[in-house]
DNA sequence: AGCGAATTCAAACGTATGTTTGAATTATCA
DNA sequence: TGATAATTCAAACATACGTTTGAATTCGCT
């Protein structure tokens, strides 16, 4: 495989698993096998790196998202929800990609990476502006955007923070109440909820 | 003031504004006006002196949460996150506390500090299982717990996330609707989703 | 095969980090 | 006041970081 996508590769699992600050170019070239000179040859820096890094699960998720609503014309709050669980649940590697993609995130945010919130809305814009059309709905009122611009933060938090931190939590649930969380049940506790969240009261 | 109390005040806002690895010893101690020494004198480490920040944070929302339900009997689950919402939005400072506390523990998760997750649940044991138990109600079956467990995480979540970005959330809301959430329509905006996110379906 | 471009490599650069030292200063209290 | 302890301080320590360099190697193509 090329040393480009060796970085990347490694780059994403140890960012997503131990944080990006915390995570030096050295540590990733060292498991990658290559030279260290080689990330600042092919990304130029380690800012860089982070954002190509970051396009490729952007672009993973867009992809699944839109493939999973197969070109229908319009589009409901509901299936969005189900075609967004599904392009972060049911990938090739199960919960892996889903994972990585929201401790990267969660990572950004808390790290205070505005140049990754920069790179979404102007390298995905019309992706994320479809999307979060999907959300919103038509025809709102000033109140009513506002309203559901909170009840999506709270959204966007939940769905980070239990998928980031899955492997954790399902270790807790299986030693506690002997129970795990499969998949698809996932989905379907997921969903319902996302809409509780976006539509309660 | 003392030397270590300024400190302890810089750490805080500091570790939550700008991340814990991101914090360097050297910009907290210049900004308290202190020498750097003093910070190994007075806590022994930088591990340290994070665990006694968190430890003053945990303190102080446990304090408001029972203050805020003072001392009732049995206290139902809208009881409590009205506490709650209450222990960290309705503080003297507004949500300064409430965002950095949030900040702070949405840090801890995404920067791995397990050692954070250890100090709660044994420095403060009985303050966490009662506050859980009033939120998760009696006579669950084990596979209602373990329901209610990942709804915790949502809910954790979300609340982590818009309170921590409650700033950034404010600031966009006010340019592009020319709205803003005053204090307590956060709690009666809060309060309702917290209740869905428990209980929907 | 042989040339030019692309890539890899060991080594070093400058800077920043957490921590430690031992002397200087300040506070405590008989 | 004077001795003892607590605290502060400038300086240095060892280590780690992202980045750069220039020579060595490999690759792509005629």
């Amino acid at each position: 495989m090329k040393t480009k996508d060796k970085i990347l590769d490694v780059a994403e699992v140890m960012f997503s698993e131990h944080g990006i600050t915390e995570t030096s170019l050295r540590a990733i070239t060292q498991k990658a096998g290559v030279n260290i000179a080689a990330v600042n040859y092919h990304f130029g820096s380690k800012k860089n790196l982070i954002q190509a890094v970051f396009h490729r699960l952007l672009a993973r998720f867009f992809d699944a998202y839109f493939e999973a609503l197969s070109g229908a014309t319009s589009v409901s709050r509901e299936q969005a929800l189900h075609a967004a669980a599904r392009a972060i649940i049911n990938q090739p590697d199960g919960l892996d990609y889903g994972r990585r993609f929201m401790k990267f995130l969660q990572a950004a945010y808390a790290q205070q990476q505005a140049h990754l919130r920069r790179y979404l809305q102007t390298e995905f814009h019309d992706e994320y502006v479809l999307f979060l059309g999907h959300l919103a709905g038509h025809g709102l009122s000033k109140s009513q955007q506002f309203e559901f611009f909170w009840r999506l933060q709270f959204l966007l938090g939940a769905v980070m923070f239990s998928i980031s931190e899955y492997r954790t939590l399902d270790a807790i649930t299986d030693s506690e109440y002997g129970l795990r969380l499969a998949q698809d049940s996932l989905e379907s506790l997921f969903v319902p909820t996302a809409l509780a969240i976006l539509e309660s009261k």
